[in-house]
DNA sequence: ACCACAAACTTGACACTGTAAAGTTTGTGG
DNA sequence: CCACAAACTTTACAGTGTCAAGTTTGTGGT
């Protein structure tokens, strides 16, 4: 049956079919074209909710960032209540989106195409930095600059979780290989 | 002057004018036709010396790897003799490429297109894991595997360099702006 | 209930892209 | 000198993002 004229609900009916296209094919299936079609509509529809391609990247792309926060948050939530399990926990859960969204990842973190300029994109990562931020302040020392640990902490799991992809795509070779998170983290001093 | 059928370097040719796009454009401002017009010859002649644009990408990021290893090299050889010094002397030059590279970078770190089953791109990217690994090594303790302490410098170096990049996009507002790498690597122990 | 108008589409077109196939030029070895 | 393969060129196709013009329909005013 043919969707009528008006959708009613496109831009989200994109932004869905732009993270299901993402999940299924990598970056390079999603495509403008890709999403219209998914959501059932002409390929020049999207052009009225989103100024182009780099305007539905970001909508996607602050909805992940929307899921990430939630998984370090179920992580954080499971955890023991010491300071120290508490910003492990977060760190386990930044990587396992990293591992388990790796398209979406790289949407977030490595694409030059996203703006910050978009609102929701802004609230969303600064809500997700909060969760990491929060759980680095037990270790801000008096008169300390907190983004000090909190850039050393999130350096850390963030690099981690690039070269863990890295080496997931290489093969057992890769230097990273084997190297649990926690064994590094736990040396960690501030 | 017009060029002759047959080139002579067109694929070093390539590879050069690859560079140059990725600099001057960044990611989007490579594609196979322009550096196939860039070199002088058709759209179609690369094709006889890569077998697509991925494998252009992996020659052109093992060129990258080559140059990311001599940032390094070049930091490390100015650098006091002290195992700690040299340790963040290359740091900084893992930095200063990250900077000065953006999509150079990317191509190397981020790039889901390019393949290691390449010999040039492994070797280079052995080599520069190399000059790692040796400034590592005063670290290491007794019975200890020394990925241990090189994946733990390697995140750290490697995520501070994407944090900052990502800083560097989206103005003052980012976390991770004006913090300096030093400063994370001083409290830095194993 | 009707009508004007704007929102929300569709259709068609263009430029750019990667890749493939067929054709042409030229370097090289026998 | 010639055959043949390397190294191109030309042509074509499918997919892409974007734009302009046209069409459909929802909504608000009368």
């Amino acid at each position: 049956m043919k969707t009528p004229h008006h959708h009613g609900n496109l831009r989200e009916a994109l932004i869905v079919a732009g993270m299901e296209l993402l999940q299924e094919g990598g970056t390079s299936g999603l495509t403008l074209r890709k999403c219209a079609a998914r959501a059932g509509v002409s390929h020049a529809a999207p052009a009225h909710h989103f100024k182009s391609l780099d305007g539905l990247l970001s909508a996607i792309a602050a909805r992940g960032y929307e899921q990430f926060a939630k998984t370090m948050m179920a992580e954080r939530d499971k955890s023991p209540d010491g300071a120290r399990d508490q910003l492990l926990a977060i760190c386990q859960g930044y990587l396992d989106f990293a591992e388990k969204n790796e398209a979406l990842f790289d949407l977030i973190f490595n694409s030059v195409e996203i703006t910050f300029d978009d609102p929701d994109l802004d609230n969303a990562s600064t809500l997700a930095y909060q969760i990491l931020a929060q759980a680095c302040a037990p270790f801000v020392k008096k008169d300390q600059d907190p983004r000090y640990v909190e850039t050393k902490v999130w350096s850390l799991v963030h690099g981690f979780a690039c070269l863990s992809r890295q080496a997931r795509g290489g093969g057992g070779g890769h230097p990273a290989c084997g190297i649990a998170f926690a064994d590094v983290f736990d040396s960690l001093s501030f």
